[in-house]
DNA sequence: ACAAATTATATCGCACGCGATATAATTAAA
DNA sequence: TTTAATTATATCGCGTGCGATATAATTTGT
C-alpha cells in the first residue's frame, strides 16, 4: 500500500544509514583511541601528520573535508597533549608548518593496532569493502571538484 | 614502495571516507532544511513521526540510532518550535508520547521535496545507490544484533 | 610603491553525539 | 508489602563540525 509520503520514509533513504553507520564507527573507535588519548577526529590529523612527516592547516583541512574552524582547535589540543609542534618552515620563514613531537612518532606504533582492531569489528567482505570505497569516493570527488571549480 | 605503516594511511581506511561523506551529506541538508527550519537530525526525528503518526522517546531512539542524552534536547527543540507536543498516552495515561502539532504535520508537505532535491545532489546510479544501501545496512544489523545481545 | 584583493588562520556561537551520571517511575522479588 | 532491580527520561560536560565573521599576511594591480 503505497502513499505519496514515501520517498520521506526513514527507510527509503539512502543518507539516514550513512550518517548512523558513520556515528556507530566513531563509537566503536572511541575505546581503541581512549588507549591513545586521541578522539577520531584528532587520530586523523596524526595520520596526516604520520604520512607526510609535517603539514600546514591548509593540507590537513583539505586532506581530512574539514574547514579551518574545526581544525585549528583540534591542532591547539593536539599541541597541548604534546603529539604536535607549530613552528616556522625552515624552507620559508614565513610559512607556519605543524609537525610531530617525539611523543607524537613514537604514538604511530601503538597507533598500528587500530586499523587492525577496527578490520576485525566490522565484518565485510572484501568485495563489499571496495565496493563501498569506490561508491563514497566517487562521492567524495565528486564534491570536491565541484567546490574545485567553485574557488575559481 | 610499500612500508610498515601503510594500514595507517588514510586512503587505505574504509572508515574515513564514510566520515567524510556524512559530514558532506549533512552539509547538502543544510540549506533545504532551513527552509522548514529543521537541522538534519531533527528532520529524521520528523520523518519518523510522520511515519508513525507518534512516538515515545525509546522508539525514536532505537529507530535513529541515537541516545536519550541526544534526543531529549532534540525534542525540546522541537516542541520550542511548535512541531511537536509531548501528552500522556490516550490509552495508558502513565506513558508520554510524543505527538504531531498541526504545523509539524504541515510541515509534511513542504518536506516532500527534501528528498527529491537530495536525489539530485547525489549522483549515484540505481545499482550504486541499492549496493551502498545493502552494505550501510549490513553493517547496522550487525551492530544491532550485538546490541541487543548485550542488553539480556 | 601602495591600495585592493586574495589567502591562511583564528574566533564566536550554535547544534549535535555521547559517556557518565542522576532521577523518577515501574516492575520484580523476598 | 517493602525493598531491590529495571526502565525511561533527563542533566552535565566535553569534543566536534560548521556558518559567519575577524584578523593578519601575502599577492596583485596600477
Amino acid at each position: 500500500m503505497s502513499n505519496q509520503y514515501e520517498s520521506l520514509q526513514l527507510k527509503n533513504q539512502i543518507c539516514f544509514p550513512l550518517y548512523a553507520v558513520s556515528n556507530m564507527i566513531t563509537r566503536k573507535y572511541k575505546p581503541l583511541l581512549d588507549e591513545l588519548d586521541l578522539t577520531y577526529t584528532q587520530y586523523i590529523v596524526m595520520m596526516v601528520l604520520w604520512e607526510q612527516g609535517q603539514a600546514n592547516e591548509k593540507l590537513l583541512c583539505e586532506a581530512l573535508c574539514l574547514k579551518s574552524n574545526t581544525v585549528t582547535p583540534l591542532l591547539k589540543k593536539l599541541r597541548d597533549k604534546g603529539y604536535i609542534e607549530k613552528s616556522k618552515d625552515k624552507d620559508d620563514e614565513r610559512n607556519l608548518v605543524i609537525t610531530l613531537t617525539k611523543a607524537g612518532e613514537t604514538l604511530r606504533d601503538k597507533a598500528l593496532r587500530v586499523p587492525e582492531c577496527m578490520a576485525k569489528e566490522l565484518h565485510l567482505t572484501p568485495d563489499e569493502a571496495a565496493e563501498l570505497y569506490k561508491i563514497l569516493y566517487k562521492l567524495l570527488d565528486e564534491e570536491k571538484s565541484i567546490n574545485g571549480g567553485k574557488q575559481k
